[in-house]
DNA sequence: TTCTAGAATGTAAACGCTTTCATAAATTCT
DNA sequence: AGAATTTATGAAAGCGTTTACATTCTAGAA
């Protein structure tokens, strides 16, 4: 008995043809109402769900949208794809998560393997992408959109990274402080990271300072990257007396090195992240931070999608808004002191 | 130019019929080495793309796997998550990821359409589903895979819920608390926060305790709402020595507010999760938290699934390792001091 | 009543593959 | 070399829809 339903068999029961149970379906083209029931009376009756691949061949459309993400296992990426999730799915469309793990490779075979499975649109994180990726995505006729950075190439919706950092870089001038740090993720195939950097050294440049070589570190992008990374500074003569993280769990891992080493944060160290990770608001000191509307970026991105999927022209970038957040991990400069640190550092 | 090739194109460009082509495509059968060669010569030069609903329509196979949680803001979920779609994706399937935000209309919602893409399996969290559910995904034909919590129902990898949260509570019970309350999520359509309660009240009436209907806090999953059960904990006559908190971001809020009402934990108070969360590091005091292999949970599920399709019999039921990790956010009961709260409370 | 425009419905041809079955080619055996 | 196998290839029938176009109703106008 489990022989799934076919569109015949609505038919015959409803005793109309194929292609009228087709419109009943699509909802579309106008139908008489006493067909109409009599057609989902027999769709009721016979359990009849359409198959979705027949349809997608026969018209074209897949009703799903494919999004590469670096990986769902940071939650700034996992909650703006709930939130792209939610929206799609909400409008009837499915979406396809696929994630690169930052190797533009993979994220190439994820994209072909999308374009494959007809997808009517495409999502990409950020603007770092193999060059042979920007052909496939430019030549594909179908949209295609940028979120979280923008790039005049496509469709965008994102942050403006740059100005983000030099936002917070200038809080901690205004602080007092002048030996600054960077610590980032690794920048390999990671726009997002790059921009910050580069958001910190314009603010400093703005003020007559520069970021000395040994003072910008790339770590990988967890806890372990940010304790590795302070005690890579702590070795050094001189010493930050503010370090600017990149992200959030970097500078939580900092402030937990930080607590091991006893280093006082922020009598003789300011710390600060971006992100407004949930560890900001736990960790103590609290971490100050810039908030990003991680979820509205989804939320946006996807409605953008949308629209574009119903042919309507979009924006061709839209920057979000962010927010400065200060607690507890950033202070005025001591005047004279310098951060010290126990003599039973054991780096290994 | 840009109409996509079709197989009809590459056939006619390798000088073949189209059967060929397919077989070239689908490795399976054999081809002699030269014509393969040619097909692919072709392939390439066309850039040519199978239609993947083209090949569903035909074959029946979608090489589509659909997994419906409850959301992927929650860390735990995200990982799992991604890491059933590396595994996936590595042996050329396509994870499809719905949400249910908790809800089983929802979730049946999701299973619909995903049956409707004709996804070649399904994965779903827990045991708590609608009737409905159950029905369209037991006739259903295909295999479908339990994750988290296990059910006779259907094969299952998951947690022992029950022996955990027993686990948990016989560390708070060894240091001699047993006013013991218990902060969970909301149980309604989470068969996890009730099988950890559950397993909470077996380890008490062990020991000849009970747990007092008002020592159960039900709260939202999230920061705020460990604050508000804590708040509400402080208000009783009697508080309790030590919470049990279901999951760890509740035990988070209950941290942050205790901090706030200035209770010393661990002195005057316990307090503990489950999940290991990021947090659970970060947070200070340390979190006493119990780790699940959440990565592995979605590893081992995929690779069930792959068996699965591949035809072989599945165990059906696997219940992953768990392991205590003791910080410092528990302690032995002090004698006779009870926790004592400034007078400035407010609750609002 | 008859005619006609417009709406509702039906017919049949795609859509781009897979797969069975038949046939042709290559290989092995005698 | 020819028969008997085995292997490689081709022809064609689906797979379950959508949709252009043709046909049949329906209802209002003449």
């Amino acid at each position: 008995m489990n022989q799934r339903a076919t569109i015949d068999d609505v038919a015959k029961l409803a005793g109309v043809s194929i292609a009228t149970v087709s419109r009943v379906i699509s909802k579309s083209d106008r139908v008489r109402a006493s067909t109409r029931t009599q057609v989902l009376q027999a769709i009721e009756d016979l359990h009849y769900q359409p198959d979705a691949s027949a349809r997608a061949l026969a018209s074209g459309r897949t009703y799903t949208v494919g999004c590469v993400i670096p990986t769902l296992d940071h939650s700034i990426f996992a909650r703006a794809t709930q939130a792209m999730q939610t929206v799609l799915s909400d409008a009837g469309f499915q979406l396809l998560v696929g994630s690169s793990n930052y190797e533009s490779n993979t994220e190439l075979q994820v994209v072909r393997a999308f374009q494959q499975r007809g997808v009517d649109a495409l999502v990409l994180v950020g603007t770092d992408h193999a060059a042979s990726m920007w052909d496939a995505v430019t030549q594909w006729g179908k949209p295609v959109l940028l979120s979280w950075s923008c790039d005049p190439r496509l469709p965008s919706v994102g942050f403006d990274n740059v100005t983000i950092a030099k936002h917070m870089t200038e809080h901690l001038l205004s602080l007092g402080h002048e030996r600054i740090a960077v610590v980032s993720g690794f920048t390999a195939n990671n726009d997002r990271a790059r921009s910050r950097i580069q958001g910190v050294r314009q603010a400093l440049s703005a003020h007559g300072l520069r970021l000395p070589k040994e003072l910008l570190i790339e770590q990988s992008y967890n806890l372990h990257g940010g304790r590795l990374a302070l005690q890579q500074l702590m070795q050094l003569n001189q010493p930050p007396t503010a370090i600017f993280c990149a992200m959030d769990l970097l500078a939580a891992g900092v402030l937990l090195e930080a607590q091991r080493l006893q280093i006082d944060v922020p009598r003789t160290l300011s710390v600060c992240g971006i992100d407004n990770h949930e560890l900001a608001e736990v960790i103590s000191p609290g971490l100050t931070t810039i908030s990003l509307p991680t979820y509205e970026l989804g939320r946006i991105t996807a409605e953008r999608v949308l629209s574009a999927l119903s042919g309507e022209t979009i924006p061709s970038k839209t920057i979000l808004p962010f927010e400065l957040i200060v607690r507890g991990s950033t202070a005025k400069m001591r005047a004279t002191k310098r951060p010290r640190i126990s003599h039973a550092i054991h780096i290994h």
